[in-house]
RNA sequence: GCACCCGUAGUUCAAUUGGAUAGAAUGACAGAUUCCGAUUCUGUUGGUUGUGGGUUCGAGUCCCGCCGGGUGCACCA
């Protein structure tokens, strides 16, 4: 908060001279005014009246009338009820104001962190490449790139990482589908996008196995053999046989139809609007385990049952027991994920390691954490899951069994449609090229849905309702789309006048004793954007910036509705406004850009 | 059955991690505006925070018990 630290120092000296006894600062606890009491940072007092031995309102009362002489910021004290209100004076906030957001590379936050060289990755995404990205995986690219680049904003080296699921028997099944087909459909044939035609050719593999399962029952044959026997279970099995001893023919068919989804994927994270700077294989990684296993064994974290499968106990951490080799020796997915954290660390000793990924696994990442507690390696806490909830429609719940999976490419589309739609309505755009108003369209529906997903706590199952997201008003992306670009419109014509034109070099000093409530109130939103960013960071959660952003654009609309920001009478006043406007505008900008959100300049 | 997560205005979400009188948006209602049952303003309404106990100066937040919703408990990934 700003000028915490100064008002816990001359709490804390006030208390000494008192009450004569000495004070951790950290005891001290502040927070900022709630909006109905004047004052700026409230300190609670009722621990300190504890400590002193006297009652709340004694300290508070002492404490108020002690403050205003130590430090010159301060202009006075009310106390209310336990709380000591602390008004600061209207210089201190303009100075404060030109020193920070006035100085040059305020917007590039660095932590000045002797960790702060040492790289924090961000695994998100991780598509399995049988099928098409769905609305769950928005939620998750739209977490993973937004905590990134927040991380990022606050100084630290930032590793956006993917790890494709490319391998098992689910892959086999779109392969194998495609094959009996006959048909050699391509991308390029069907006019269809890569995922999608591998991911057609999944749900045919699943169409078939069912007829086949029907017939064998029909038969006489128990459910759960005619699931193990059905012949194309079979086949797909074979075929990953032969997958991973390397024949050529699997392998090229594999890489064939993986290019596809890979091209399908690309065009769906550039519209996205997502990126990486590395993506895995787990092709190329699902071998690491064995070596993790061998030196559990040798440790003696792991034991090994008669049937040659390898295990861990945790029943100490009040967890059962976990397989991590089976009897053939195959590793499974938990040996895999122990295997790359090791290796990530040798690699690139992250700071974090920050796996995003739905609370489906939340027990998986707890087991994963513990094993390397347990095998010894200090950094296994660094690990953390940022897990999330399901994304509900308001036409119902998704569920992959009643095809009713909410396609992301699809889904995006019909946003930028209806943005289209929306905006051509209004009929605010008429002097808008085609291309422009496109990539219009493009940014409301997008920043429709980016915001709405975003702006919710990742742990709460969500309803994520299309109509309400992208309306104009209310707290939605496109309402702070449109006020930022009302904001620039707003400069655009104030910079007609000539006495206007230098708002950017006005000496704010000039304007403080004259600074109205609402200015100082904007004044003091604005600056709060360093707070929330380093929160935002800090806890891993975008939503704390999209609830701050959407606070400052009702700030603006208030003090725009209610302040006259060009005024030629009073070019004092005008200069000073717009340069409120002007931040306010930078903020709103550079917020929505962490989140992943463009903002036009006009619309 | 066991474990974990969630439960806040009619609805969708907040609540500075234990702080003040639980806030926004939307809906509904009333008024203003008016080619309009549209749009846009202004105002009003709306809550025993699922429930019952406990901890303390102070609980939506922490602990225990119920109720409701979800997920996990595979030699799947």
């Amino acid at each position: 908060m700003v000028f915490e630290q100064e008002i816990k120092a001359a709490v804390v000296q006030a208390f000494e001279r008192i009450y004569g006894k000495s004070l951790d600062p950290q005891s001290v606890v502040c927070q900022s005014t709630r909006k109905e009491f004047p004052g700026d940072i409230t300190v609670v007092v009722f621990g300190l009246a504890k400590m002193a031995g006297q009652s709340p309102d004694a300290v508070g009362k002492a404490l108020g009338e002690a403050l205003p002489e130590l430090n010159p910021a301060i202009l006075a004290c009310n106390f209310v009820k336990g709380f000591l209100n602390i008004e600061l004076r209207n210089e201190f906030w303009v100075d404060y104001y030109k020193n920070t957001l006035g100085a040059p590379g305020f917007f590039l936050h660095h932590k000045a962190d002797a960790d702060s060289n040492r790289p924090v990755l961000v695994e998100y995404s991780s598509p399995n490449t049988n099928k098409p990205l769905h609305l769950g995986h928005i939620r998750n690219n739209l977490l993973g790139y937004s905590v990134a680049e927040l991380l990022k904003a606050v100084g630290w080296p930032v590793m956006k990482v993917n790890l494709v699921n490319d391998r098992g028997i689910h892959i086999c099944k779109s392969m194998l589908a495609w094959q009996r087909s006959g048909l050699g459909e391509t991308p390029a044939s069907g006019g269809l996008k890569g995922d999608h035609l591998v991911g057609k050719y999944y749900v045919e593999f699943d169409r078939m196995y069912k007829a086949q399962i029907d017939e064998l029952v029909s038969r006489g044959i128990g459910e759960e053999d005619a699931k193990r026997d059905a012949p194309v279970m079979q086949e797909a099995r074979e075929m990953l046989r032969k997958w991973e001893s390397g024949d050529a023919e699997v392998i090229e068919l594999w890489k064939k139809m993986n290019g596809w989804v890979y091209e399908g994927f690309a065009r769906t994270y550039d519209l996205l609007g997502v990126d990486f700077d590395r993506t895995y294989y787990e092709s190329e990684m699902y071998l690491l385990g064995k070596a993790v296993v061998d030196e559990g064994l040798a440790k003696g974290v792991f034991f090994k049952k008669s049937d040659g499968s390898v295990w861990v106990d945790l029943t100490d951490e009040g967890l059962d027991q976990k397989l991590l080799l089976r009897g053939d020796g195959t590793s499974v997915y938990i040996t895999q994920d122990l295997g790359t954290a090791i290796k990530r660390f040798e690699e690139t000793s992250f700071s974090r390691l920050i796996y995003v990924v739905g609370n489906e696994q939340d027990y998986h990442f707890k087991v994963l954490k513990l094993i390397l507690k347990k095998m010894g390696y200090p950094w296994w806490d660094s690990l953390y899951h940022l897990s999330y909830n399901m994304v509900d429609l308001p036409s119902g719940k998704m569920k992959s069994r009643e095809g009713t999976v909410v396609d992301a490419d699809d889904l995006m589309q019909e946003m930028i449609n209806e943005a289209g739609r929306i905006t051509r309505e209004l009929g605010k755009i008429e002097n808008f090229e085609s291309e422009e108003a496109e990539q219009l369209y493009k940014s409301i529906g997008l920043g429709a849905l980016k915001y709405f997903i975003l702006k919710v706590d990742p742990e709460k199952r969500m309803l994520f309702n299309p109509a309400e997201s992208i309306d104009f008003n209310g707290h939605t992306g496109p309402f702070i789309q449109y006020t930022h670009a009302r904001i620039r419109s707003v400069i655009r014509k104030a910079s007609a006048y000539d006495e206007l034109r230098s708002f950017r070099d006005f000496d704010l000093g000039k304007y403080a004793d004259r600074m109205n409530n609402l200015e100082r109130e904007a004044v003091k939103c604005i600056l709060r954007f360093t707070d929330e960013l380093e929160d935002a960071a800090e806890r891993f959660s975008p939503a704390i910036i999209a609830n701050y952003v959407y606070e400052l654009a009702k700030v603006f609309n208030q003090f725009y509705h209610e302040c006259p920001i060009v005024d030629l009478q009073q070019p004092e006043a005008s200069l000073f406004r717009l340069r409120i406007c002007f931040d306010v505008a930078e903020v709103i900008s550079k917020c929505m850009s962490f989140l992943g959100i463009r903002v036009p300049e006009k619309m």
